[in-house]
This record gives structure tokens, C-alpha cells and sequence, in this order.
DNA sequence: ATATAGTGTGTATTTTTTACACTAAGTAAT
DNA sequence: ATTACTTAGTGTAAAAAATACACACTATAT
């Protein structure tokens, strides 16, 4: 039933951008080119489509190739179709970006068969990336600052016990800017997907921090409103 | 210097979701296929990506050759890569949305050589859509619902010259619901962006309203600042 | 005991959103 | 000319949301 459509036009990609939360810094995870085009390059990892996966399955696949993670939001974003993207042909590449806990319980393992090395960047030092990826980043960072106004992805960075600090400084890192502590607060706390723990920071010199988590159930209640920054 | 990679693993191909406003009621322009697969169905316009367009110029060939425009607001929305999605073999499809002014000076001219005929259809009475096109509209319905919000496409569906409680329908039927009238015109006049006429509709039995137009030059001023509703 | 560093809290002001109903103007019919 | 009809056009009060702003608390380290 299933033939192959007489056509080539292009072949088609995934590429990622993973951002991490780390030691205060937002962090996006880079990969060291060891190929043509671009060898010794910094790159956005991602990688072709294959045959028999949909684009979702395959950005969820290449996500588990380079970090060992599975079940992470992930979510497409955009397709960039110039015709020059790729110096050794046609090459349309979808965007996806996922939010990562890191440090967490168990290390990445980046399965990285075809880069030197892959390493975690902070956003705000970024190298010089290969192909059209540094536009490809602009425009995934654009879109999760609009997105974390109104869903809950920034939690996804966060431990899974984390204080209104951390939260806070998420914000800020995204967004770009300061925010104040009284109103953040009043905020984060109005959008009722957060529960307080019966527990404190620890290891801390200084007064502990209420440790809150994120809760799945009274958000799944809320899906479907709008909630919004 | 340009090799073509060693792969096919999909073809691309662009459809649109074209929308229009006529006679107060929101329509989106279908064509009836002549060809297997679902050979007399309706679906959206759509076509192949060519080897040297960007999909960006792929979509507006298409919309040129569908309906004569150019110089149309069109924009990316989603990229669906569904694996079955096309019966003939691996078709991923970028989809984008254009809003149209129709009736207006000069008839659109569909040169719909791939389709029996192509229809505006009002989105409330839409028939049953080939491949995975109801999906497709769904998603670009639900998108265009934000986005007017933010951005000032809801006038490109308007003739030049319109009146408040024209842009007040747009709004209603895209939105799927029924706005105060004081509070529309006021927050609708706050962005800033229409200019009042010295001019009355004409040919009404009726009271005349006052028309206003689009100012494309207050709009460039307030680009970059978030206008919502 | 005291210095330090981050935690945690309330209120007043401004801005935005919402709810709500009548008069004005033009046309058509008599 | 009067009347009926239909849509245009307008303001205000109340509620809700966003903003601006400063100090006392608490745990630890010395």
C-alpha cells in the first residue's frame, strides 16, 4: 500500500534546545562537532528523522540518545527551511526545546557517538555555533519567555523540592530581568499548582527556605485556564 | 561544493489555512481533489516544497498560485510529522495561516490545476477534510485565537476602509464568542493603531458609521512593545 | 553577643478589566 | 411630516490585577 513518493526535496532534522538549571545559571547542553561541515564547531545536538518515527518521537528519541532522560516535556517550536542551512544539502530542520533537571538523583549520560564531547553552556557565555543554530537558539529562548508566563515549564528545571528562591531566579534568568520578591511570590503562590512542604532548605548558613513542590494533580484542574505572569 | 546528502527519509510539503471574511462570515478557502488519494474530498491547499525555496518563499508560491496574492501576511504555525499521515508514502507538512481581504477590488484567481475546484467555506459548516486536515485547521483555528489577541492581523481580513463593528465581528466569530461593545471599541482604539476616516459607510439603510483604516505607521512605532486584549 | 545573609511578609496606589443602557442618526414606509 | 426601524455611538462605577515599596525574622558562623 505504502509507496515511496517520487520526490526529493529535503531531508529533514530534529535539533534540540535542552536548557538546564544549574549553580544559578542557565545552561543550554552544546555539542563539539567531530564531522564536516563544521568540525570542531559548537552545535545544538539533533540529528535526522527517521523512516518510521514521527517528528515527536524522534526529537523524544534523539533527547534520550543525548541524555539518557526519557518522559520530558518537549515541545516543537519551529521549522527552519532556508535553503542554505546546511552546506552539504537540502536539509529542513523542526526545533524542539525541553527544560531539564540537573544534578538531580541520576547524571546525564550523553551517548555522543558522533561529537567530540557534550557539555552544558551557559546561556550567557554561548560560543559561536555552527550552521544557522545560533538563530535557531534566539528564537527557541524568545519563545520560552512567552511560554513560561503562562505554563508551568519552569518547574521542569527545578529539583523536585525546591524553595520561591530558586523559582524566582528561573524567572529571572529567562526573562532577563528582576523581578520583586513580594509580588513573585504572590504570584507564583496565586496560580495554586504549588504545595508547601513540611520541610526546610538544608546545608545552608543562613536561614533555611520553605521547600515547595510542584503539584501535577491541582494543576491538571487548572489545565484549560489560562494561567499567565 | 553542494553534494546532496545520502538520505531521503521524508518528503516536505506546505498547507495553508487561508482565511477570509465575507458577507460577516468567516470562510477558508478548500479545494476538491481530483486525484487519489482521497480523490473528491476537500482539503487545504497545499503543495511540495521545491528544491530551491526556503519554506518561508514555498509558502507564498503556493498562496500566489492559489489565489494571485502576493504580499500577504503569512505565518509558520506547526509542523505535523506524523508517520501515516499521508497514505502515498512520508510526508511532513508545514503548516501556516494567511488572512485574507476577499471581495474586495480584485477577484482572487485560484489556478487550481491539481483540484476540481476551490471554494470558500464558511469554518462553521466545514465537510469532512482529507489526511490529517481537520487537525490541521483545528490547531491554526486555535492559533490565530491567540494571536489576535497580540497582533494586528485581524485588519488584514478587512477591506481597506472598514467600520469598528466589523472588526468587532472578526473578532467575535474567530474568538467564538460575543464581545461588549463599549469595552471592544475602547480597548480596540487604545492600541493606538487605527486611524479615524472623515468618511461614512455608504449604501447602508441605516445610520452610517465612521470608517477608519489601519495605520501601518503607528503600528511600526509600538512594534516591539506586547499590545494584547 | 554579634555580624551576616537570605527568608518572609502587607499595604497603598495605579492600572486594567468588567458590567451595564440609553440617546443619536439615518433610512424607509405611510 | 410623522413614525417605525435599525445600527452607531457613548460613560461611569465597581472589581480585579499589577505595581511600588521596607523592615523584621531566623539560622549559622565567629
Amino acid at each position: 500500500m505504502k509507496e515511496v513518493l517520487p520526490v526529493f526535496n529535503s531531508a529533514v532534522s530534529i535539533d534540540c534546545v535542552l536548557f538546564g538549571f544549574d549553580n544559578g545559571e542557565l545552561k543550554i547542553l552544546l555539542i563539539e562537532r567531530n564531522e564536516e561541515p563544521f568540525k570542531d564547531w559548537w552545535a545544538l545536538p539533533g540529528n535526522l528523522v527517521g523512516e518510521n518515527e514521527s517528528v515527536d518521537q524522534s526529537a523524544s528519541r534523539i533527547l534520550h540518545e543525548l541524555t539518557g532522560l526519557s518522559d520530558i516535556y518537549m515541545e516543537q517550536y519551529f521549522t527552519f527551511g532556508e535553503v542554505d542551512r546546511h552546506p552539504q544539502g537540502r536539509v529542513i530542520t523542526v526545533a524542539y526545546y525541553a527544560m531539564l533537571r540537573l544534578g538531580g538523583d541520576k547524571a546525564l549520560k550523553p551517548l555522543t557517538t558522533y561529537a567530540k564531547k557534550a557539555q552544558w553552556i551557559n546561556v550567557k557565555e554561548l560560543p559561536k555555533l555552527g550552521f544557522d543554530h545560533q538563530h535557531i537558539f534566539d528564537k527557541g529562548l524568545e519563545k520560552i519567555k512567552r511560554r513560561i508566563k503562562h505554563l508551568p515549564i519552569a518547574f521542569e528545571l527545578l529539583p523536585e523540592k525546591f524553595t520561591l528562591t530558586q523559582v524566582q531566579n528561573v524567572y529571572e534568568l529567562i526573562l532577563g530581568k528582576k523581578l520583586d520578591k513580594r509580588n513573585f511570590r504572590k504570584k507564583i503562590l496565586s496560580f495554586g499548582v504549588l504545595k508547601e512542604l513540611d520541610e526546610k532548605q538544608k546545608g545552608v548558613s543562613f536561614r533555611a527556605a520553605t521547600l515547595y513542590k510542584f503539584d501535577k494533580r491541582k494543576y491538571a484542574k487548572l489545565f484549560g485556564k489560562e494561567i499567565s505572569f
